[in-house]
DNA sequence: TTTAAACTGTGTATAAATTACACAGTAGAT
DNA sequence: ATCTACTGTGTAATTTATACACAGTTTAAA
């Protein structure tokens, strides 16, 4: 977002705000991000936490950087208080951000490819029942590398996390099978 | 360490208190540490931000938790302020601890092993060069499995992480060459 | 000083995991 | 009815991980 206050004034930057007296972190990361963008109910998952004493150039800020998983189709963002502007960047050419942002959203990648890969944490990014195309999409969307169709359905198959509906996705051609995470 | 006050008087717990005004998270966990334990000068790696409204009894506290790398011959420890007494306990006999303090356990031996395998991090844990048996020997003891001689050595060789000094360390049968980290 | 004990350093064969790759079948679009 | 775009599947080749034994070096003990 766009930040329309000094300092660092007309930065593009990640949101963020304050902390929640009776809140745990989490809904506050949700209060806030909810209340810059209007961006609501998504998933989050922990990064980091920074305490470098200079990283605010007006007061003390420590902050813990959370990552959401959010498809901005259903989460239209709306600009909202100290905010002038609210636009998704392709990670691939994000603008210079304010504040240690930069090092923020580096951090936040990491860790999303990492909970991807170990655990197949996706949230909302894709609906109840999906593909395996789909699922496969996605992954080569955030880990930034095409993959082969056959071994990654392999895979992904036999680490058991998925479970196979027995309902083909209408409106594909090849009629593909349906599949959901398992629940544990 | 042993509690002396009110809550959980005499329950186990780990070091733990308040961050300090100026300092960085870092330098503020050094001081708690060398505040309780007399514990100084030690490697430390970020764990995790812990905010549930109640796990304090008393009032709200959100910790983030640290863990350090202590070689225990080094520093003796000293209980002070609070704390009754300060002991080391194997991981694998450890007390039911007081507050949320055994999930913190839990996470911070988690997120060693993991530091371990992906960045070799062990602080102090070895001097400043290491046969390749100390270090293997470090390996078993911290993810607690034994591994074997010749493969460990092939695949810690091939990081190329460690450079040979040709030194070889006296006082052990065998004559073996020492190691150090490879600075980047 | 000789001998024993405890350790170091090394290579290869086997098993397991990962990678590369092609074609027949199905559903939707024309 | 035909074309197009997609699905679903197996095997061979390569890479990586595992299992395993013996000769050489140094210290400790006799």
């Amino acid at each position: 977002m766009k930040r329309s206050v000094e300092p660092f004034k007309d930065y593009w930057m990640l949101p963020g705000g304050m902390m929640t007296e009776g809140l745990t972190m989490e809904e506050s990361v949700s209060k806030v991000l909810y209340g810059l963008t209007g961006i609501n109910n998504v998933h989050i998952e922990q990064v980091k936490c920074y305490s470098d004493v200079d990283r605010h150039p007006v007061k003390r800020v420590v902050t813990v950087c959370f990552y959401a998983l959010v498809k901005p189709e259903n989460h239209p963002v709306i600009a909202k208080n100290y905010v002038s502007d609210v636009v998704w960047h392709s990670v691939n050419e994000m603008p210079n951000l304010g504040f240690d942002h930069n090092s923020l959203a580096v951090d936040a990648l990491a860790k999303l490819r990492q909970n991807l890969k170990e655990n197949l944490i996706f949230g909302e990014l894709l609906p109840e029942k999906f593909t395996l195309k789909e699922l496969q999409d996605l992954y080569e969307s955030i880990l930034d590398e095409s993959l082969d169709r056959r071994n990654f359905r392999k895979k992904i198959l036999q680490t058991d996390l998925l479970i196979a509906t027995n309902e083909k996705k209408a409106g594909v051609k090849g009629g593909p099978e349906l599949y959901s995470i398992k629940k544990k």
